[in-house]
DNA sequence: TATGAATGAGAGTTCATTCAT
DNA sequence: GATGAATGAACTCTCATTCAT
């Protein structure tokens, strides 16, 4: 009978436990990731990621600590996922406008009805304005998008195809904000017709915007 | 937070409207739109509500209905005000440039401690992802807000300021999508770093988007 | 989703909120005290004292705010209970010894099957370990019994049936250990055959501290 | 704490018995008599004992058998220990009276900072009420501190130094209930300034018990 | 023998909502 | 019209215990 003065302690606290690493422990956190994109990361109950997964509400707790945990960590995998496959990409393209074309293009895709990445983006950045340790975390990402975009635009001014006189990494905040922005309406009205018509507008004020010179392509 | 689309109510099934029209309501609004902009739209509790107005919660759930409806009603309340406050403002300058720079100072300056629309955009428009009937108002508001800055672009097009060839409807977008997406990273960082080199950095990517012509101010 | 960092504050907090009071409390409250003397306090769920009252759950915990408001609210009505009935009864009894004869009996009573005081005494004594609050009602009452006890000695010696040189309080506070460590071997073998003996010895004892004159009785 | 009296075991299923004779088992059951002690018997989780032992959760059921198996082991260790230590002592004294006052000593430093005997004690008479194996031992446990008591006061008689014409089992009990009755007072007031005058107190009501002749110590 | 992994059972608590006044 | 009382539903979390190694 833990009393006011007695809180009956928790054998430990503090949530960055690392936890059990699993094996299967990705099929749980894709399952999480989806349903938290569909429902909003509040609404997200241990119940629905075990009905989905066929994994006991109680092992979720064994393997994430609490639901906040699960949640976390569902974003941590998401975001790590989709920038390393990106940065892989990229890797494999010369050109620094191709570059920069398929980094817009990733980043409004993910509202295709396969892809949940967009809405999880909104998620935990809403999240994080009210939880410390995900605010770091997603901010890292920012910066890890910032700098993708920064070496493109870098590699672009070199090469002098851009004419742009501003500081790559001002370039690569004005262009995630563009994506950023871009996003909102893109996910509230129908997906497709909106989505080329962003892709388009975003490159365009890019061009503007790091003084693309016209090219053959 | 069960939204209207939950199954446990037909999707269609038509909230019961504003219900009283009260005169201290806008007291209560604004408390709940507080309340929502620190806590979270779905962390938004009745009694959280009815503690910081004194006015009980059988009383705030007579006034507004279910929960849900008091929160939409804040959405509005609040997204009703700035956009009348702003559009008043807007009809006093005459100098196109200086309409947009407003437009950016106040879309940004939603992070201030003072004011919390920022937070409160974010906390709608997400919102608006899963319930069909906010979705409708805040794509409703998205256009007022494009439309405001399209009639600067092409008062400022006509008067021979800016030289873009583009729509005013387009620049519009790609403004809009620049100040939400310059949002977030302003409200995650510590704002007041943020909010100034955000301001430039949005102002600066204007002026290269609309082509505006270098000034003597 | 209320994360590790902004805890979900509860609208008010801090246990002696008075909470609503209860009509037909009284009979939650005695039930109540009956469970907690069967099982113990811990081991006093919610769902005991709804299924022996057929008072929902979370009407008890709209009642009493916690489970161990719950408890507490008992163990202080069943503890002002007795000490009233005794400080009644005594009122009425003109002879100091007798008066000391009726409060070793009622304190060695609270065995019986009928009644569970005792075994309710024990329970708020551990408690009160742990517990601040608890601790000083548990003193208080402490204190009530000696003054009750002191009271009696006093008037035997101003009538001059006891020859005790001893003050008062100390001969209550000796007294009143007698008592107490005569109730848990009650509690623990078979009460019957060992209240009588319990109770023989304890006034044996107190004759010989007081140094009670022997009488015609 | 489910005990063994729960409908859901037969009442005399008899328990595991006492598992492993173990060499290291001695510094887990400290361990977690140290625990008792401080959060109470009900509320010894496995968890604490483990990680206070750095002994793991399920090395300890393997140990121990179920929870409740621990906590009476626990118990049982600290009895024997302090009555094994105790008993020992006495043999060293040979004036009775100096063995009692010795036996008064043990009995009411139990709540010194140091030691949590006290404390376990009253945890172990509580769950005997409810436990008919640890109701025996603790019974046993009883009638070794009587027959301590009653052979000091026979020798003493015998001697010559106390003139009661009481039989020594009744002044046992009459000491012992002094004892356990003073044990709960000092340990829910600040120990130090009670336990000395509580130690005054018992001494002097045994003196008068026993008749002992003023002494010139 | 000893231990990590996994899980079922159960409890407290929160909260919107219903109802009677 | 407004509000206090009461309650059902849902959810998280703790913890002993089982199982496989």
């Amino acid at each position: 009978m833990p009393t006011k003065t007695t809180p009956a302690q928790p054998v430990e606290a503090g949530r960055p436990k690392g936890r059990r690493a699993g094996r299967s422990q990705t099929a749980v956190l894709e399952a999480a990731a989806r349903i938290i994109a569909e429902r909003g990361a509040h609404a997200t109950r241990f119940a629905d990621v075990a009905s989905a997964t066929n994994v006991p509400v109680s092992s979720l707790q064994y393997y994430f600590g609490s639901r906040d945990d699960m949640v976390i960590a569902a974003f941590r995998h998401a975001a790590k996922n989709e920038l390393s496959r990106l940065t892989a990409e990229l890797a494999t393209i010369d050109d620094p406008w191709h570059r920069l074309e398929r980094i817009v293009e990733v980043a409004l895709a993910g509202f295709d009805d396969n892809s949940h990445t967009g809405v999880l983006w909104i998620e935990s950045w809403r999240f994080a304005l009210r939880d410390v340790e995900v605010r770091s975390e997603v901010l890292a990402d920012y910066e890890s998008w910032r700098s993708l975009i920064a070496s493109a635009v870098s590699a672009g001014v070199e090469a002098g195809h851009f004419t742009s006189d501003l500081e790559a990494a001002h370039v690569a905040r004005q262009l995630l904000a563009l994506l950023d922005g871009m996003v909102m309406p893109a996910a509230l009205s129908d997906a497709d017709s909106e989505y080329d018509s962003g892709r388009l507008l975003v490159l365009d004020a890019l061009s503007r915007i790091i003084g693309r010179k016209p090219q053959t392509q």
